[in-house]
DNA sequence: TTGGAATGTCAACAAGGCTGACGTAAGTTC
DNA sequence: GAACTTACGTCAGCCTTGTTGACATTCCAA
């Protein structure tokens, strides 16, 4: 791994400048890539944050309370608030688990899975025109390098559900 | 640009479940990004907040309120909130314009450069690991991606620091 | 049966966004 | 020189989303 195709290993790209650059490509293309939903989301009475829990229960249909705690990495409190408004307007709905009985296991419903698609469509087709532009190649590093930028329980957390375990 | 060595041109990295990856990886990578100088900042009396103004006026230093509401995206209420904690601090110091005197030019302090450079040595720290595990190419696709994803104004700010215009 | 796990909930608080309104100094234009 | 506009500051109030602490319930497991 890490070897280049320049030749060389100039380590130019490990300059306080380059790393600068960097830094700041990740605040400016944050701010990108959470637009496009956020502007869906305002008017509705949702946030973010009722964004990251509807996605990740589209993603990983039936998982916990407690597995969903573990990956947004909030307060039960924060996601209770946010669970119970998503409970109340019915989009998404919590099943008593059949083996252990104190796990509710979360599910979007019909109406929570079109504002899931209305979202990630919008977040999908920006993502899809930079992947585009920039071609495979670019996409592999783009993946490669945000993965070793996260913390280890977090890549974790990435990897199981990039494998699909759960 | 966009040739990539698996021959063909396949676009399977366009699918829906690719982009759904890379949308997680942003989510997952970003925690990582920020939880360095999080952790710094918190126990001082600052936030992110005031790490993004200081990182900025490090960036371009003599640069006026006005511009830093335009990078930061904010509201003026909301940015002055920060700079007069970091006034008040001495962290951060503004000049009356020489040519025009209703604009104020910022610059930080020596206190202020301090801890400028706790914060960026944190956050430079991982960026450079991560780099430095991914290798020089991927670096060069993340920069790509993460530019082809800003809106396009933001781009041109981001381009303009990236040239070192001001 | 008892301890701990999974969950919900109440209350209070903080950071950091926002809008609206208003004020002042200083350029700019007619 | 008057009138308009720009750059900036500030007060007040609101919202979202995060936090801690405390407490209740239900249920699994030893």
């Amino acid at each position: 791994m890490a070897e280049n195709s320049t030749g060389g290993e100039s380590l130019l790209f490990l300059t306080d400048e380059q790393l600068r650059k960097g830094i700041e490509a990740m605040f400016f293309a944050y701010r990108g890539f959470t637009a496009d939903p956020d502007r869906i989301l305002e008017g509705m009475d949702y946030g973010r944050a009722h964004h990251r829990a509807i996605h990740f229960v589209h993603r990983s249909p039936g998982t916990t309370v407690g597995n969903l705690l573990a990956i947004l990495g909030v307060t039960k409190q924060s996601l209770n608030r946010v669970l119970r408004t998503l409970f109340d307007d019915g989009l998404v709905e919590a099943r008593v688990g059949k083996k252990d009985k104190r796990e509710r296991h979360l599910f979007l419903t019909e109406k929570g899975r079109a504002l899931e698609r209305e979202l990630s469509d919008a977040q999908r087709a920006r993502m899809r025109a930079a992947y585009r532009a920039a071609g495979p190649q670019a996409v592999q590093g783009f993946r490669t390098v945000l993965e070793a930028m996260m913390d280890p329980e977090l890549r974790q957390q990435y990897q199981g559900l990039k494998e699909g375990r759960q």
